[in-house]
DNA sequence: GAAGATTGATAACTCAATCTTA
DNA sequence: TAAGATTGAGTTATCAATCTTC
Protein backbone atom coordinates (compact mmCIF):
# COMPACT_ATOMS: atom_id res chain seq x y z
CA UNK A 1 0.00 0.00 0.00
CA UNK A 2 3.48 1.86 0.14
CA UNK A 3 4.06 2.56 -3.14
CA UNK A 4 1.34 2.58 -5.84
CA UNK A 5 -0.12 6.05 -4.27
CA UNK A 6 -1.54 7.90 -7.39
CA UNK A 7 -0.52 11.89 -6.17
CA UNK A 8 -2.58 14.38 -7.77
CA UNK A 9 -2.03 15.88 -11.01
CA UNK A 10 -1.62 19.33 -11.54
CA UNK A 11 -5.25 20.05 -12.62
CA UNK A 12 -6.44 18.04 -9.48
CA UNK A 13 -4.18 19.58 -6.90
CA UNK A 14 -5.58 22.99 -8.38
CA UNK A 15 -9.15 22.04 -8.14
CA UNK A 16 -8.99 20.59 -4.79
CA UNK A 17 -6.22 23.68 -3.73
CA UNK A 18 -8.86 25.99 -4.85
CA UNK A 19 -12.04 24.69 -3.01
CA UNK A 20 -9.66 24.68 -0.20
CA UNK A 21 -8.84 28.20 -0.15
CA UNK A 22 -12.04 29.90 -2.29
CA UNK A 23 -14.20 28.29 0.48
CA UNK A 24 -12.30 29.33 3.22
CA UNK A 25 -11.69 33.17 2.34
CA UNK A 26 -15.55 33.08 0.91
CA UNK A 27 -16.49 32.25 4.53
CA UNK A 28 -14.58 34.36 6.10
CA UNK A 29 -15.72 37.85 3.99
CA UNK A 30 -19.14 36.64 3.99
CA UNK A 31 -18.84 36.60 8.12
CA UNK A 32 -17.67 39.90 7.68
CA UNK A 33 -20.31 41.15 5.38
CA UNK A 34 -22.80 40.15 7.94
CA UNK A 35 -21.08 41.17 11.21
CA UNK A 36 -22.37 45.02 11.36
CA UNK A 37 -26.06 43.48 11.08
CA UNK A 38 -25.35 41.50 14.24
CA UNK A 39 -25.38 37.91 13.01
CA UNK A 40 -22.83 34.96 12.28
CA UNK A 41 -22.43 33.28 8.51
CA UNK A 42 -23.66 29.99 10.65
CA UNK A 43 -26.83 31.56 12.61
CA UNK A 44 -27.84 33.20 9.34
CA UNK A 45 -27.56 29.80 7.91
CA UNK A 46 -30.27 28.45 11.15
CA UNK A 47 -32.90 31.08 10.13
CA UNK A 48 -32.66 30.83 6.32
CA UNK A 49 -33.21 26.99 6.58
CA UNK A 50 -35.97 27.58 8.94
CA UNK A 51 -37.59 30.00 6.84
CA UNK A 52 -37.07 27.53 3.97
CA UNK A 53 -38.81 24.69 5.86
CA UNK A 54 -42.97 24.20 5.61
CA UNK A 55 -44.43 26.56 8.45
CA UNK A 56 -40.84 28.10 9.15
CA UNK A 57 -39.60 25.27 11.72
CA UNK A 58 -37.91 22.42 11.61
CA UNK A 59 -36.94 19.51 13.98
CA UNK A 60 -33.56 20.31 15.94
CA UNK A 61 -31.98 17.32 14.39
CA UNK A 62 -33.38 18.22 10.36
CA UNK A 63 -32.04 21.09 10.90
CA UNK A 64 -28.52 20.45 12.49
CA UNK A 65 -28.17 18.51 9.27
CA UNK A 66 -29.07 20.96 6.72
CA UNK A 67 -27.32 23.85 8.71
CA UNK A 68 -24.27 21.33 8.36
CA UNK A 69 -23.32 21.38 12.29
CA UNK A 70 -23.20 18.93 14.86
CA UNK A 71 -25.99 18.34 17.26
CA UNK A 72 -24.73 19.59 20.02
CA UNK A 73 -23.18 22.81 17.84
CA UNK A 74 -26.79 23.86 16.72
CA UNK A 75 -28.31 23.06 20.15
CA UNK A 76 -26.22 26.44 21.43
CA UNK A 77 -26.67 28.07 18.41
CA UNK A 78 -30.37 28.04 18.66
CA UNK A 79 -29.31 28.76 22.18
CA UNK A 80 -28.04 32.08 21.01
CA UNK A 81 -30.39 33.44 18.28
CA UNK A 82 -33.58 32.20 21.00
CA UNK A 83 -31.59 34.47 23.50
CA UNK A 84 -32.07 37.26 20.74
CA UNK A 85 -35.65 36.35 20.27
CA UNK A 86 -35.02 35.50 16.60
CA UNK A 87 -35.89 32.02 16.97
CA UNK A 88 -38.29 29.90 19.47
CA UNK A 89 -38.19 26.55 20.72
CA UNK A 90 -41.48 24.56 20.65
CA UNK A 91 -41.80 20.86 22.26
CA UNK A 92 -43.20 18.48 19.50
CA UNK A 93 -46.71 17.27 19.88
CA UNK A 94 -46.84 14.10 18.19
CA UNK A 95 -42.69 13.07 20.07
CA UNK A 96 -43.01 14.70 23.30
CA UNK A 97 -38.76 13.81 22.74
CA UNK A 98 -38.32 16.37 19.90
CA UNK A 99 -38.04 19.90 19.42
CA UNK A 100 -39.04 22.14 16.99
CA UNK A 101 -36.79 25.32 16.79
CA UNK A 102 -39.52 28.07 15.01
CA UNK A 103 -38.75 31.55 13.41
CA UNK A 104 -39.88 34.46 14.97
CA UNK A 105 -41.44 37.50 13.55
CA UNK A 106 -37.66 39.24 14.56
CA UNK A 107 -36.21 36.41 13.10
CA UNK A 108 -38.03 36.71 9.63
CA UNK A 109 -37.31 40.29 9.87
CA UNK A 110 -33.70 40.30 10.53
CA UNK A 111 -33.87 37.99 7.66
CA UNK A 112 -35.53 40.11 5.00
CA UNK A 113 -33.21 42.89 6.08
CA UNK A 114 -29.70 40.90 6.30
CA UNK A 115 -30.20 38.80 2.89
CA UNK A 116 -29.65 41.32 0.51
CA UNK A 117 -26.53 42.06 1.67
CA UNK A 118 -25.23 38.44 2.27
CA UNK A 119 -26.79 37.16 -1.30
CA UNK A 120 -25.11 41.29 -2.68
CA UNK A 121 -21.66 39.38 -1.10
CA UNK A 122 -22.03 35.92 -2.77
CA UNK A 123 -22.17 37.87 -5.80
CA UNK A 124 -19.05 40.69 -5.37
CA UNK A 125 -16.89 37.49 -3.80
CA UNK A 126 -18.09 34.75 -6.01
CA UNK A 127 -20.05 34.98 -9.21
CA UNK A 128 -18.87 38.30 -10.56
CA UNK A 129 -15.41 36.83 -10.81
CA UNK A 130 -17.42 33.95 -13.20
CA UNK A 131 -18.84 33.50 -16.17
CA UNK A 132 -22.22 31.68 -16.74
CA UNK A 133 -20.45 28.65 -18.58
CA UNK A 134 -18.28 28.65 -15.22
CA UNK A 135 -21.35 28.77 -12.81
CA UNK A 136 -23.05 26.28 -14.48
CA UNK A 137 -19.54 23.55 -14.14
CA UNK A 138 -19.23 24.38 -10.87
CA UNK A 139 -22.99 23.57 -9.75
CA UNK A 140 -22.40 20.33 -11.84
CA UNK A 141 -19.29 19.83 -10.43
CA UNK A 142 -20.58 19.88 -7.17
CA UNK A 143 -23.45 18.46 -7.53
CA UNK A 144 -21.98 15.24 -8.84
CA UNK A 145 -20.20 14.84 -5.29
CA UNK A 146 -22.18 13.05 -2.51
CA UNK A 147 -20.70 13.22 0.92
CA UNK A 148 -22.98 11.89 3.53
CA UNK A 149 -23.68 13.78 6.48
CA UNK A 150 -22.27 12.29 9.77
CA UNK A 151 -18.82 11.55 9.74
CA UNK A 152 -17.30 8.18 11.15
CA UNK A 153 -19.86 5.66 12.28
CA UNK A 154 -19.60 3.94 15.57
CA UNK A 155 -19.62 0.01 14.59
CA UNK A 156 -22.76 -0.64 15.92
CA UNK A 157 -25.03 1.81 14.28
CA UNK A 158 -24.80 0.84 10.96
CA UNK A 159 -28.56 0.66 11.38
CA UNK A 160 -28.85 4.48 10.94
CA UNK A 161 -28.20 4.67 7.47
CA UNK A 162 -30.22 5.57 4.79
CA UNK A 163 -30.58 9.09 4.72
CA UNK A 164 -28.70 11.00 1.65
CA UNK A 165 -30.39 14.43 2.10
CA UNK A 166 -30.43 16.70 -1.11
CA UNK A 167 -29.56 20.10 -1.21
CA UNK A 168 -31.96 22.30 -0.88
CA UNK A 169 -31.55 25.55 0.67
CA UNK A 170 -32.84 28.82 -1.23
CA UNK A 171 -30.95 32.43 -0.52
CA UNK A 172 -34.38 34.47 -0.42
CA UNK A 173 -36.33 35.09 2.51
CA UNK A 174 -39.77 34.20 2.21
CA UNK B 1 -30.16 49.16 -1.90
CA UNK B 2 -33.83 47.39 -0.54
CA UNK B 3 -35.47 46.60 -3.35
CA UNK B 4 -32.79 45.79 -6.41
CA UNK B 5 -31.55 42.36 -5.04
CA UNK B 6 -30.41 39.82 -7.75
CA UNK B 7 -31.33 37.13 -6.17
CA UNK B 8 -29.36 33.75 -6.97
CA UNK B 9 -31.10 31.97 -9.47
CA UNK B 10 -31.36 28.43 -9.46
CA UNK B 11 -28.13 27.30 -10.90
CA UNK B 12 -25.90 29.70 -8.40
CA UNK B 13 -27.89 28.91 -5.83
CA UNK B 14 -26.97 25.16 -6.51
CA UNK B 15 -22.93 26.19 -7.24
CA UNK B 16 -22.86 28.42 -4.24
CA UNK B 17 -24.46 25.46 -1.77
CA UNK B 18 -22.58 22.62 -3.17
CA UNK B 19 -19.32 24.72 -2.51
CA UNK B 20 -20.55 25.05 1.41
CA UNK B 21 -21.54 21.29 1.17
CA UNK B 22 -19.14 19.44 -0.40
CA UNK B 23 -16.48 21.32 1.17
CA UNK B 24 -17.34 21.28 4.97
CA UNK B 25 -17.94 17.66 4.77
CA UNK B 26 -15.17 16.55 2.53
CA UNK B 27 -12.93 18.73 5.49
CA UNK B 28 -14.88 16.82 7.72
CA UNK B 29 -13.95 13.43 6.24
CA UNK B 30 -10.17 14.21 5.58
CA UNK B 31 -9.80 14.98 9.16
CA UNK B 32 -11.18 11.49 10.10
CA UNK B 33 -8.95 9.92 7.90
CA UNK B 34 -6.01 11.39 9.44
CA UNK B 35 -7.09 11.21 12.81
CA UNK B 36 -5.79 7.26 13.66
CA UNK B 37 -2.84 9.07 12.57
CA UNK B 38 -2.41 11.46 15.11
CA UNK B 39 -2.93 14.79 12.66
CA UNK B 40 -5.19 16.87 11.99
CA UNK B 41 -5.99 18.01 8.51
CA UNK B 42 -4.84 21.70 10.28
CA UNK B 43 -1.71 20.64 11.16
CA UNK B 44 -0.98 18.45 7.96
CA UNK B 45 -1.52 21.39 6.19
CA UNK B 46 1.43 23.00 7.72
CA UNK B 47 3.50 20.25 7.31
CA UNK B 48 2.17 20.11 3.27
CA UNK B 49 3.39 23.66 3.17
CA UNK B 50 6.58 23.30 5.03
CA UNK B 51 7.42 20.51 2.54
CA UNK B 52 6.77 22.43 -0.08
CA UNK B 53 8.99 25.43 0.56
CA UNK B 54 12.44 25.42 -0.11
CA UNK B 55 14.60 24.22 2.48
CA UNK B 56 12.19 22.68 4.49
CA UNK B 57 11.41 26.11 6.34
CA UNK B 58 9.05 29.31 5.85
CA UNK B 59 8.64 32.44 8.61
CA UNK B 60 5.70 31.61 10.52
CA UNK B 61 3.90 35.19 9.00
CA UNK B 62 4.27 33.34 5.10
CA UNK B 63 3.20 30.02 7.05
CA UNK B 64 -0.13 31.75 7.81
CA UNK B 65 -1.08 32.85 5.29
CA UNK B 66 -0.62 29.83 2.84
CA UNK B 67 -2.09 27.27 5.65
CA UNK B 68 -5.51 30.09 5.36
CA UNK B 69 -5.19 31.21 9.19
CA UNK B 70 -4.56 33.80 11.44
CA UNK B 71 -0.93 34.40 12.83
CA UNK B 72 -2.20 33.58 16.41
CA UNK B 73 -3.89 30.34 15.11
CA UNK B 74 -0.19 29.20 13.41
CA UNK B 75 1.53 30.31 16.15
CA UNK B 76 -1.10 27.96 18.29
CA UNK B 77 -1.02 25.15 15.48
CA UNK B 78 3.04 24.64 15.61
CA UNK B 79 3.00 25.32 19.46
CA UNK B 80 1.76 21.62 19.19
CA UNK B 81 3.45 20.31 16.20
CA UNK B 82 6.71 21.57 18.09
CA UNK B 83 5.84 19.87 21.37
CA UNK B 84 5.50 16.65 19.14
CA UNK B 85 9.32 17.31 17.79
CA UNK B 86 7.47 17.15 14.34
CA UNK B 87 8.29 21.21 13.37
CA UNK B 88 10.53 23.38 15.43
CA UNK B 89 11.46 26.98 15.74
CA UNK B 90 14.75 28.52 14.11
CA UNK B 91 15.32 32.63 15.37
CA UNK B 92 15.96 34.09 11.46
CA UNK B 93 19.44 35.32 11.30
CA UNK B 94 18.62 38.29 8.89
CA UNK B 95 15.86 39.89 11.02
CA UNK B 96 15.56 39.22 14.70
CA UNK B 97 11.94 39.25 15.17
CA UNK B 98 11.62 36.38 12.70
CA UNK B 99 10.71 33.23 13.10
CA UNK B 100 11.06 30.44 10.59
CA UNK B 101 8.99 27.00 11.32
CA UNK B 102 11.39 24.26 10.17
CA UNK B 103 10.40 20.44 9.29
CA UNK B 104 12.04 17.92 11.61
CA UNK B 105 13.10 14.47 10.38
CA UNK B 106 10.65 13.21 12.65
CA UNK B 107 7.57 15.67 10.21
CA UNK B 108 9.33 14.40 7.55
CA UNK B 109 8.73 10.66 8.21
CA UNK B 110 5.34 11.31 9.55
CA UNK B 111 4.65 13.50 6.34
CA UNK B 112 5.45 10.35 4.11
CA UNK B 113 3.82 7.59 5.87
CA UNK B 114 0.17 9.87 6.24
CA UNK B 115 0.43 11.81 2.54
CA UNK B 116 -0.92 8.75 0.76
CA UNK B 117 -3.77 8.39 3.01
CA UNK B 118 -4.91 12.14 2.79
CA UNK B 119 -4.44 11.72 -0.83
CA UNK B 120 -6.36 8.59 -1.35
CA UNK B 121 -9.26 10.38 0.66
CA UNK B 122 -9.12 13.31 -1.58
CA UNK B 123 -9.63 11.00 -4.16
CA UNK B 124 -12.19 8.52 -2.82
CA UNK B 125 -14.26 11.69 -1.32
CA UNK B 126 -13.81 13.83 -4.47
CA UNK B 127 -12.26 12.76 -7.49
CA UNK B 128 -13.57 9.70 -7.44
CA UNK B 129 -17.03 11.23 -8.52
CA UNK B 130 -15.76 13.64 -10.94
CA UNK B 131 -15.27 13.31 -14.87
CA UNK B 132 -12.19 14.57 -15.98
CA UNK B 133 -13.49 17.15 -17.86
CA UNK B 134 -15.29 18.02 -14.58
CA UNK B 135 -12.23 18.48 -12.62
CA UNK B 136 -11.15 20.84 -15.44
CA UNK B 137 -13.75 22.96 -15.09
CA UNK B 138 -13.69 22.92 -11.15
CA UNK B 139 -9.99 23.71 -11.07
CA UNK B 140 -10.72 26.40 -13.95
CA UNK B 141 -13.53 28.00 -12.28
CA UNK B 142 -11.98 28.38 -8.55
CA UNK B 143 -8.87 29.22 -10.19
CA UNK B 144 -11.09 32.51 -11.66
CA UNK B 145 -12.19 33.76 -7.83
CA UNK B 146 -9.37 35.62 -6.33
CA UNK B 147 -9.94 36.36 -2.72
CA UNK B 148 -7.87 38.80 -1.10
CA UNK B 149 -6.13 36.65 2.24
CA UNK B 150 -6.65 39.18 5.12
CA UNK B 151 -10.76 40.05 5.67
CA UNK B 152 -10.73 43.59 6.99
CA UNK B 153 -8.46 46.01 7.26
CA UNK B 154 -8.55 48.21 10.22
CA UNK B 155 -9.12 51.97 8.08
CA UNK B 156 -5.18 52.55 8.88
CA UNK B 157 -3.21 50.09 7.69
CA UNK B 158 -4.26 50.86 3.68
CA UNK B 159 -0.53 50.11 3.27
CA UNK B 160 -0.73 47.13 3.72
CA UNK B 161 -1.56 46.15 0.54
CA UNK B 162 -0.02 44.27 -2.18
CA UNK B 163 -0.05 40.49 -0.92
CA UNK B 164 -2.23 38.66 -3.44
CA UNK B 165 -0.09 35.34 -3.22
CA UNK B 166 -1.15 32.27 -5.43
CA UNK B 167 -1.80 29.24 -4.98
CA UNK B 168 0.82 26.80 -4.01
CA UNK B 169 0.93 23.63 -2.69
CA UNK B 170 1.38 19.79 -3.60
CA UNK B 171 0.17 16.83 -2.33
CA UNK B 172 3.35 14.53 -2.32
CA UNK B 173 5.99 15.05 0.63
CA UNK B 174 9.14 15.45 -1.29
C1' DG C 1 -32.83 -0.35 25.10
C1' DA C 2 -32.90 3.24 21.38
C1' DA C 3 -33.86 7.99 19.71
C1' DG C 4 -34.03 13.19 20.37
C1' DA C 5 -31.95 16.74 22.51
C1' DT C 6 -29.01 18.86 25.85
C1' DT C 7 -24.97 19.45 28.95
C1' DG C 8 -20.00 19.02 30.53
C1' DA C 9 -15.42 18.96 29.28
C1' DT C 10 -12.27 20.23 26.02
C1' DA C 11 -10.02 21.84 21.74
C1' DA C 12 -9.12 25.26 18.31
C1' DC C 13 -9.83 29.51 16.47
C1' DT C 14 -10.16 34.80 16.33
C1' DC C 15 -9.34 39.70 17.74
C1' DA C 16 -6.93 42.98 20.45
C1' DA C 17 -3.15 43.93 23.23
C1' DT C 18 1.73 43.11 24.19
C1' DC C 19 6.64 42.29 23.69
C1' DT C 20 10.78 42.55 20.91
C1' DT C 21 13.60 44.11 17.28
C1' DA C 22 14.19 47.27 12.87
C1' DT D 1 6.73 54.16 14.85
C1' DA D 2 6.06 49.89 12.39
C1' DA D 3 6.62 44.87 11.63
C1' DG D 4 6.92 39.96 13.34
C1' DA D 5 5.35 36.99 16.55
C1' DT D 6 3.13 35.71 20.77
C1' DT D 7 -0.23 35.88 24.60
C1' DG D 8 -4.85 36.82 26.94
C1' DA D 9 -9.66 36.78 26.69
C1' DG D 10 -13.56 35.29 24.66
C1' DT D 11 -16.23 32.54 21.19
C1' DT D 12 -17.74 28.46 19.01
C1' DA D 13 -17.14 24.03 17.67
C1' DT D 14 -16.81 18.90 18.82
C1' DC D 15 -17.23 14.25 21.39
C1' DA D 16 -18.97 11.62 25.09
C1' DA D 17 -22.13 11.27 28.65
C1' DT D 18 -26.75 12.28 30.37
C1' DC D 19 -31.68 13.00 30.69
C1' DT D 20 -36.22 12.27 28.90
C1' DT D 21 -39.55 9.98 26.20
C1' DC D 22 -40.68 6.23 22.94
Amino acid sequence: MADEVRWLDHTEMEAWRGLLEVTTRLLSRLDDDLGPHGLSLAEYEVLVQLSDAPDDRLRMTELAERSLVSRSGLTRRVDGLERRGLVRRETCSSDRRGANAVLTDAGRLLLAEVAPVHVDGVRRHLFDHLRPDQVQALADALGSVDIPGQSSCSMDDISAEGHAKAATASGQPA
